[in-house]
This record gives C-alpha cells, structure tokens and sequence, in this order.
RNA sequence: GGGCGGGUAGCUCAGGUGGGAGAGCGACGGCCUUACAAGCCGUAGGUCACAGGUUCGAGCCCUGUUCCGCCCA
C-alpha cells in the first residue's frame, strides 16, 4: 500500500499553470509537416485584438480545444492556428480614445504616426487576450499564430484584391451605403444592426405650383425632404389619377419637384404618396436610377445638414429635424404627426443611427461567389452543424447584396488602387507604380481608403498557411477538418470564407462547420456589461479552476441550444472535479506499480462489469465527439465515474484492494483498477486537461504527457476491454438486491450501523448461484451480518420483503419492525405495480396491438406483464403474512 | 410582414428511425461507513404548453391555437 499520495481537495490553482508551462515547452501543441498521419485542422475563429475574453470565446475554445485533444490523441496530426484581427474601426476606435487623454488627434498626428501609434497599442496591449485563451487550456499551435495585419496576411489581401479587380468581381461606384457618421466610415449592411424605436410619422403637404393643395407624404425622416427630387405614386392609384399636375413645390426649399409614377410605391400605405429621396435612402435611390433622377445630398458625411440644405445648412441632422418640423409647422403645412414605430438602423461598433449615404465606394460583386457557396453546401462538400443553420446560410447566401467593401479608416488593409493625377486611370496592381502606364506621369494619388477587416478575415484558412505561396502546410491541411464558431458570424465570416475559400483554392475552406449556441446568464438574457450580468471567465477560473469551466460548457453545449450559466452550475461541476481527484486518490492507496496485464480469469465481478461499462462509455465518448455531441461526451464520463467507478466499483472490489480476500483477487483488483483509472484519464483529458494530466503523472507506469497517450482502448499494448453481457447481467442482480436492502433500511430508519440478516430465496438456480457467490459482496455494500440463500419456499414472519427480479429479499427485523410501516411501505410498491400492469394489460386486451404490433414488442410486453404478475403476486402474499402477524399481536 | 427554434419534475435540461418518460441541481429523511461532508445511502415529485388528427400505440409524425426567444425585411 501507499503509491502517490495526493492533497485531500483539489487545488486547480496550484496545477494549471505548471502543466501548460510544460505542454508548450515540450512542443506538444505543435503540427508535424509529416503526411503519414491523419491531418486534423482548426483555424481559430480569431478574437478582436482589443477584445477581452468573454463566455462566448470560453465555450468556442474550449469546444475546439476538446476536439484537437481528442483527435491528437486518436493519433491524428494536428493543427489549430491561433491568431488575433486587427478590428479596423473597434481598434482606431479604441486608440483614438486613448489618444484623445493626451490630447492627440489623428488628424493632426497625420495617417502615417497615427498608424505607428497603433501598431504600438497592440504591441502594448494586443497580447491580453491571447494570454486569456492560454490560461483556458487551449492547445494551439503557438509557433504558428498569426495576425491579419501580418506582411503574409496581407500580401493575401492584395492579391485577392487585385485578382476580383481584375475578374470584374470587384468595382467602384456610386450607390447608397450605410454611413456610421460618428466612425465617419462606410458600413457593409449586414454591420448595421436594426432596432425597433417609438418614432413619429410625420404628414406633410406637398402643394402644387399655385399653392393649391397638393398630396401629402408620411415620413420617419423629415430632415430629408431638403434632398427630395420627386415625389411618387402609384400608376393604379385612383385618388391621383385625376391630377393634371406634374410637379409639386418641395416645402421650405420652393424647389420644383416632378411627380412620377411608379409601380414601387406601396398604395396602401399613408396617403399613397411617397418622397423620394435618392441620396439618402437605399430604395429611393433604386428609384431614382430607374427614373434618372437627381440626387441631392443635404446631410454631409459628418452627419451635419450640407450647403443644399439651404437654410439649415451646418445644423446637426437631429437638431435639423425638429427645426424641420417647426418651419412646416409655421407654413402650415404640416398635417400631423402619429406615434410609430419603426426599425432603425445603428453602427454594430458604435452603436449610432447610421445614415443611408450616397457615396463613391468598393464593392465585391458576391453574386457569382454566393452561387458556387451555396453550391458547395447543397452537395455536402461543407457540412453545417447543426443542419438547421444551413437554411439560414441558404437564405442569406440566396438573396446578398454586394459588399461594400471600403471603409474611410486608417487602421487596416489600405487598398491598393491609384489615380493618375496626369490622364486619370485607376491603376490596381500588386505593386506600388511608381507611373501610370497610360500617359506616364508620375503623380499618382493613392485610395487612402482601408478594406473591411471581414476581408482579410475571409482569407484565413488559407491565408494564415501562407497563400499565396504554394506551401506543406495547405497541402497538408487545407481544407480545414472542421470550423468550430457562433451563429452570430455565420454571415460576417463563415459566409465570406465559403466564398472565398472556393474561389481562390478551388476547395472548401473547411469540410465541417460546427455552429454552437450563445451562452446566456441564468434568466437567458444575453451577457452584456450594460446589464451587469456578465460572468467573466477569469474570475470562473480563479475561483473554480479550468476545468470546472470547461467540463461545464462542455456539459450543457447541446446542439441547437443556448446555453443557461451560472456560478452554481459550475461549482456543481467543480464537485465532479473533485470527486474524480478523490478517486484517485483512493487508488494510489492500492496501486503501487503499473498493472497493464490482467487475466481475465482471474478477474472478479465487479472487475469484469467495471471493464465492460469501460468500453461502453469509451465507445459512447467516442460516438459523442465524432459527431459533436458535446454534452453527451461529457455526460456520459461524468455518469461512468460518478456512478459506476465511484459509487459501485470502488466500494465492492474494496475488500479485495485491503488484502481481506485472497492475493489474486487483490492482484486482479489492482489490476483493473490501474486500467479503467488509466483509460478514464484519458477519456476525460479533453474535456478537463489539467486535473487529468496532474493525476496522470501520479499513476504509476506512465510516462511523459497524456496528451502522448493513444485513446483509450486502442494502445496495443493493453489487454482488449470488450463487452461483457454476463457480468452486466451479473453484477445488476447484486446491486438490485443491494439496493433493495438499502431501500428497507432507510424507509425502516434503520441506522447504517446496524448490522442486518437477510434471506434471498428465489427459483432459478442461476440466480441463488450469483447470489450465493458474491455474498461477501453484497454483505459489504448492503451492511449484512447475515446472509441466507434458498429456494422458494416458506418465508419467515418478521421480515420486510423486496422483489429483485425473480428473487425475494427479505430483511429479518425481528423485534425491529414496525408493521404499519412496512404494510404502507408494500402498499406503496403493490399500487406502483397495479398501475403499470393495468396499462400492459389494456394494451394486450387489445386485439389491433396483438395484430398489429410487431412480435418482439407484443412478446417484450407480455414477458414484462408476466414478470410484474409474479412480483405482484409475492408482494401480496408478504403484505398478508405481515397483517396476519400484525393482528395477531395486537 | 417572412423565416427559424423552443415550451418535458420546483430549476436547468436529455430524450437517432413512434412501443408507456430520464439526469443533474434543488427539496425531504437518514448517515462524520478508514478516497471524497465539495461526501455517502434512500425518498418524493411529471395531463411531456393547449386543441384536434394519423396510428394497435404519440413527448416524438401532421394541422391549428397560444406563449417565449432569435434571425431577416
């Protein structure tokens, strides 16, 4: 006795930071450029470099975590590239604020420090969140982490750039594009978020030249009828049909407006009469392309009322509007206004009202992309797990707009296109011109325009393994093996890497996406700072240790569902933790040395069973990672230990590990005991690596990291574990009839202490032969000092009796038992029974089940009724030998 | 307005292809039994949102209703 010996609680804190210290030392992490093996790989979804860790990061890693650990250990090579976004607009943003404490200004500073000094602030700062990832466990490849600023990342950008430019996929031009006027930038539209507001709807009369009355128009937004070059109603509208008019005087402004008429206007809506407004609203603008009308800016970039807005020129676009207001109020032309609501538009960075804008910028033309995306999909050749999520991607992919792509920052991928000052060319190239190749000169203006960080992002399965060079690394692992991430960027960047991926490496970036859930607080209101509500992963881990967080977000991460956290859950989980450490602590108490040989006839029982249900949860945990199932994975473990190793197995091979029994029962106890702890370690290291590796090196007869190990059950080195049918069978008629001792014991108050007789009388020699064998067994867990076998046959009076199959167990409580009790206790079990006997017997009264039910399932009832019969008939019998005895006495 | 997901024990959730509902936590009762009180043993608790339908049989399939959540317009 007395192998390891290990702290009576566990102390995550004490173990963490040494293992992961040690995993990157001994290059664990890293992926071989070998093609033997298996390749298995995962580009991490990467976090925003000014980001902080948050739950939703926490469970992503810790789910790519489990399945890079668990592939390496299935003997596949590797790799999970780390790496971090440079977040265009949320870094400016951050760096400016910063910079604005020192009273700095970019715009002063000038384009090339203010960058410098960004660069410096990632320097700085950059590397907290990368920390945060490490102190989870994660086992990225650390040699291998990239940034999408990186010279590589982004020779990829200007290669993609000038290539779509090239193809015509990507052009330049004029149209309505969100404009965020705090970020001053362009906004794709799926970087605006839409929100429901209480507004007003505003009618306002539109009158003809003369100053007769003229159609009146609602709108959400009276500012822009500064800008209105029309008005429109429908051709079929009956209530316009009769006017001669073709033009009405634009209010406030005295310009003259033409009235057109177009199928687009919605008749029922309001008065039938709509302003146009192409300038400043995405369908008005389609109409006034349609229509070859004019458009007039009146809000400026900077979100204040322009030159054409005349009199409100200058003014705020808010302050514009109830200025607006107020004027028709004034001229009377204003006929009411009515509450509305209606969706807004706000700055996903920023959160403004963002500004429909006309303006000159880049986009990506994404319909033939989106095609050969979806395509990709409909064929299987990409997964989306769950499948529900594929309908979203379908639906967005099916109906995307461009994508603007430019953006009026300085933190980023500037794009690479120059205007010729001398003829006027645009020039898209690789390489900086230093002429144009037109007219020669030499004076050429640079786009200062940044590309959209979801650009360089879009590259990055490929781009962090050095696209556009031919490398191993792609030829090894692209496409990726799997793309672990949450629907909130299904669109922003899985839909992006689709088509990218497709286009440029003429494959899928990756043959499965894996879509988890969004972990929420424990009402199931999202985290966010606003309402205090978060839970950061730090503190978890300081508090619980890595592990207790992981196992949980592992534990409650099934397919489809958000996740409801709180403390209490993972302290829960923490217990688990514990537990397993306890365990094996018990264990080193028995095994001094490595037992990988064992018998197998040598094994007892609980031996065998221990092993069999080894194998089925191997199998299961196996099953369960295969396809995602997270939280199976991890139930499934969490059962096995807890309730099998721990609860059962322990307690009935402890006799045999303190030497009571004979040597080979000890030897063989040991045995098993080495290889279920030894295979429970390794099932469990993916989900919680840091416990499992601490008590790894304490067992004896390992060496070197877990994470070095083959899974469980497929080192040739070890005896074969298989299912064993008999010793399940087994080993449930003993734990039945342990339990049912139990079950006296505890309705009877009988305390723990005292030691009880017991009768087992049943039919089947089978079953008196198991019973009989494993009496030492069934004495130790069910606290006998007594134990009789025998047939059925005359039972004794005093007695509390249970049905087990198809044995009696009965508890002699001579001078203990309370009657009345044990009467109400059997009145209990005999109205259980009548219960679900009455519904087997309806449905074999039933000739339509009889007929058409298939045989095995009519046979299984009718097996089930005849067996409930038999327990019902031997609990009515001792129910009339205690009532019997009971009279008697009183 | 369109689409999707969900409603199962007090709480949080499991329940491939239909065969009489499970777990964890909590509650209750009993235990300091030599790994673990962060523990052990036992018990109770459900009209599977509602209403129809298909079927011998529905938590599961179909239709409708209702409530909650999300996405898109």
């Amino acid at each position: 006795m007395g192998g390891e010996t290990l702290n009576k609680g566990y102390q995550p804190r004490d173990v963490e930071a040494r293992w992961y210290a040690y995993w990157e030392a001994q290059g664990l992490f890293e992926a071989g450029e070998s093609k033997t093996e298996t390749p298995f790989s995962i580009v991490i979804p990467p976090p925003n470099v000014t980001g902080v860790l948050h739950m939703g990061h926490a469970l992503n890693i810790t789910l790519q975590d489990i399945l890079c650990r668990y592939r390496r250990l299935r003997g596949d090579n590797v790799l999970w590239v780390p790496g971090t976004d440079h977040a265009g607009i949320a870094t400016q943003n951050v760096v400016e604020r910063q910079l604005s404490e020192q009273g700095l200004d970019r715009h002063q500073m000038g384009r090339q420090r203010f960058v410098d000094a960004v660069w410096d602030w990632r320097e700085k700062y950059g590397s907290a969140i990368i920390r945060q990832l490490k102190s989870l466990g994660a086992s990225c490849d650390w040699s291998r982490e990239r940034f999408t600023m990186d010279d590589g990342l982004s020779r990829a950008v200007r290669k993609v750039f000038v290539e779509l430019y090239e193809q015509n996929l990507i052009y330049q031009g004029s149209y309505i594009i969100n404009w965020c006027p705090r970020c001053q930038t362009a906004l794709a539209d799926i970087e605006v978020e839409h929100e429901e507001h209480h507004g007003h709807l505003y009618h306002i009369r539109y009158p003809y030249p003369g100053g007769k009355e003229g159609p009146i128009v609602a709108t959400t937004r009276p500012e822009t009828m500064l800008g209105d070059t029309a008005l429109a109603v429908h051709p079929d509208d009956d209530r316009y049909k009769s006017v001669t008019a073709d033009r009405v005087i634009l209010p406030l402004t005295g310009r003259e407006i033409p009235i057109i008429r177009d199928e687009y206007v919605d008749m029922s809506f309001g008065t039938g009469a709509l302003k146009i407004t192409p300038a400043h609203d995405s369908n008005d603008f389609e109409v006034g392309q349609r229509k070859g009308l004019d458009s007039l800016k009146v809000i400026a970039d900077n979100g204040h009322m322009t030159a054409e807005a005349g009199d409100f020129a200058g003014m705020d676009r808010f302050e514009c509007r109830e200025a607006v207001i107020e004027a028709l109020k004034k001229a009377g032309l204003l006929i009411k206004i009515e509450d509305y609501q209606h969706s807004v538009g706000h700055c996903y960075r920023c959160s403004t009202v963002v500004e429909p804008n006309l303006s000159r910028q880049w986009f990506v033309k994404t319909g033939p992309l989106a095609r050969e995306a979806v395509a990709a999909v409909r064929q299987s050749r990409t997964q989306i797990i769950p499948e529900k999520w594929a309908n979203d991607y379908y639906n967005w992919m099916e109906n995307i707009r461009d994508w603007c792509i430019s953006r009026q920052i300085w933190w980023g991928h500037q794009i690479p296109a120059w205007t010729c000052e001398g003829c006027g060319k645009l020039i898209v190239s690789m390489e900086d011109p230093a002429e144009c190749p037109d007219c020669g000169s030499d004076e050429l203006v640079r786009d200062p325009d940044v590309l959209d960080t979801w650009f360089s992002s879009a590259l990055w399965p490929f781009s962090t393994m050095g696209w556009p060079e031919k490398t191993d690394l792609l030829d090894i692992f692209y496409p990726t093996s799997v793309l672990v991430t949450g629907f909130d960027i299904l669109f922003f960047w899985v839909a992006r890497m689709m088509m990218m991926g497709i286009h440029f490496m003429e494959a899928v970036p990756f043959y499965d996406v894996y879509v988890h859930a969004l972990v929420r607080d424990e009402d199931g209101k999202k985290m966010s700072k606003s309402y205090g509500n978060v839970i950061d992963p730090m503190d978890v881990i300081e508090n619980y240790g890595t592990d207790s967080l992981r196992f949980t977000l592992a534990a409650f991460a099934a397919q489809g569902r958000d996740i409801k956290l709180s403390e209490k859950r993972i302290e829960g989980y923490r217990h688990f933790i514990n537990k397993l450490w306890n365990a094996a602590r018990f264990s080193f108490m028995h095994i001094t040395a490595a037992h990988p040989e064992f018998d197998p006839e040598k094994l007892s029982l609980p031996d065998r069973w221990i092993l069999s249900r080894l194998k089925r949860t191997t199998d299961g945990v196996r099953q369960a990672l295969d396809g995602y199932h997270f939280n199976d994975g991890a139930n499934t473990l969490y059962r096995f230990v807890w309730h099998e190793f721990c609860d059962w197995y322990l307690e009935a091979v402890k006799p045999a590990l303190y030497g009571n029994l004979d040597d080979n029962a000890q030897q063989a106890s040991r045995a098993a005991l080495w290889r279920v702890l030894h295979d429970t370690l390794i099932l469990l290291h993916p989900f919680i690596p840091f416990v499992t590796e601490e008590i790894w090196h304490k067992l004896p007869g390992t060496r070197d990291s877990i994470m070095t190990a083959c899974f469980a059950g497929e080192d040739p080195r070890y005896p074969e574990v298989s299912v064993d049918p008999a010793a399940e069978a087994d080993m449930e008629l003993i734990m039945g009839v342990v339990t049912s001792v139990r079950n006296i014991r505890g309705e009877m108050n009988i305390a723990p202490s005292t030691a009880l007789s017991v009768l087992v009388q049943a039919e089947e020699p089978k079953t008196r032969e198991t019973v009989e064998r494993h009496r030492n067994m069934i004495s130790t867990l069910a606290r006998l000092q007594d134990l009789t076998v025998g047939t059925a046959g005359e039972k004794p009076g005093g007695c509390a009796t249970a049905i087990v199959a198809d044995a009696a167990v009965s508890v002699y409580l001579e001078g203990v038992i309370d009657f009345s009790k044990e009467i109400e206790r059997l009145d209990k079990e005999i109205a259980k029974l009548d219960k679900d006997m009455a519904g087997l017997g309806k449905k074999l009264d039933n000739p339509g089940f009889l007929s058409k039910a298939p045989a095995s399932v009519v046979e299984q009832v009718r097996r089930q009724y005849e067996e409930e019969a038999e327990k019902l008939e031997k609990l009515r019998s001792n129910r009339e030998k205690i009532k019997a005895i009971e009279s008697h006495q009183s």
